[in-house]
DNA sequence: AATCCTTCCAACCGCACGACG
DNA sequence: TCGTCGTGCGGTTGGAAGGAT
């Protein structure tokens, strides 16, 4: 037995809003407010509409504060990112772009982004990639992904194709000379001062690659393989690179980087808790998940 | 000028979940 | 514990607008 219908779909307008329809239903939540019943309210209202119609007109168009159109470069990386990273939780990535409504955000993904996405994944795709960073490697962001990131170095991929291209991120003007990374924990104002407004960051240790690809004395205590791959031997992954590519600064020999990566379950948490002005952390955490 | 094609986005649909009785 | 209800969410659709032919 499947549920009864919210309302009568015959007996109430569908379609589009009139700017009649739209003031009432302005009007009558800035009196009144939803009240906690968004069925209920289209009578109240004096509305002949569906209670969801009525709810999704307010969140997604009549709300105040909403934006409309005009990504700027900053929300387009961070929606990649926490696509990447979630997948096609569009509230949460909406939740981190103030003004922004999940309904906006998905359509903008499914229009612009997702093909900027893929024409900066190709190229790197058909060229000789990086032992991680195959096709396959890749698919998760080409395709729905799943709620739960599993793999290893979906991110990574992404983000590397991504400093290929000139449209998403630009591309580093010099090769890597010396991976000298430096893993930090973020400054405790600078995470108290997201614009975000985030859950408290967890102390992470301070990790020190030294130059011949080893780790300095202090110890780790995560999955610190994964960190290792980024100096350990023959480099999987041109990090300098890449987060040369999203500082634009020139990856000299000593490129210090910041990251706050290791100890989220997740990008969303991860990029939630950076506030740095170095490299946003990319593709580091999702072994974690 | 007419037709076809593509893009964009508002709106709809159905499912999942939590609250409540 | 179970059923119902309201809400939130993500996927999909349909039509308007603009561009290409």
């Amino acid at each position: 037995m499947g549920r009864a219908p919210c309302c009568d779909k015959a007996s109430v307008k569908r379609g589009p809003w009139s700017p009649e329809e739209d003031e009432q239903l302005r009007s009558y939540v800035q009196s009144h407010g939803i009240g906690g019943n968004w069925i209920a309210l289209p009578q109240k209202a004096g509305l002949n509409r569906c209670g969801k119609s009525c709810r999704l007109r307010w969140l997604n168009y009549l709300r105040p504060d909403i934006k409309h159109g005009g990504y700027t470069e900053q929300e387009d990386h961070i929606i990649c990112s926490l696509y990447n990273s979630i997948g096609s939780r569009w509230s949460i990535i909406a939740s981190k772009l103030p003004g922004r409504t999940d309904n906006d955000v998905k359509n903008y993904w499914n229009t612009k982004l997702k093909k900027k996405a893929m024409g900066a994944v190709q190229p790197r795709a058909a060229a000789s990639a990086p032992s991680q960073c195959t096709s396959s490697a890749m698919a998760p962001v080409l395709s729905p992904a799943s709620s739960s990131v599993t793999s290893s170095s979906g991110d990574a991929c992404f983000a590397a194709a991504a400093t290929t291209t000139t449209t998403m991120y630009p591309p580093p003007t010099t090769p890597p000379q010396q991976q000298f990374i430096r893993f930090d924990a973020p400054p405790a104002a600078a995470a108290a001062a997201s614009p975000t407004d985030l859950a408290p960051v967890p102390p992470p240790a301070t990790v020190t690659a030294d130059g011949d690809g080893g780790w300095a004395s202090d110890a780790l205590s995560l999955d610190d393989v994964f960190l290792g791959e980024l100096t350990a031997g023959e480099p999987l992954f041109p990090y300098a690179e890449l987060f040369s590519g999203f500082t634009g600064a020139a990856p000299d020999s000593k490129a210090t980087l910041e990251l706050s990566a290791c100890y989220f379950p997740n990008m969303a948490e991860m990029w939630a808790a950076s506030d740095h002005a170095y490299a946003k952390p990319q593709g580091l955490c999702n072994t974690l998940t």
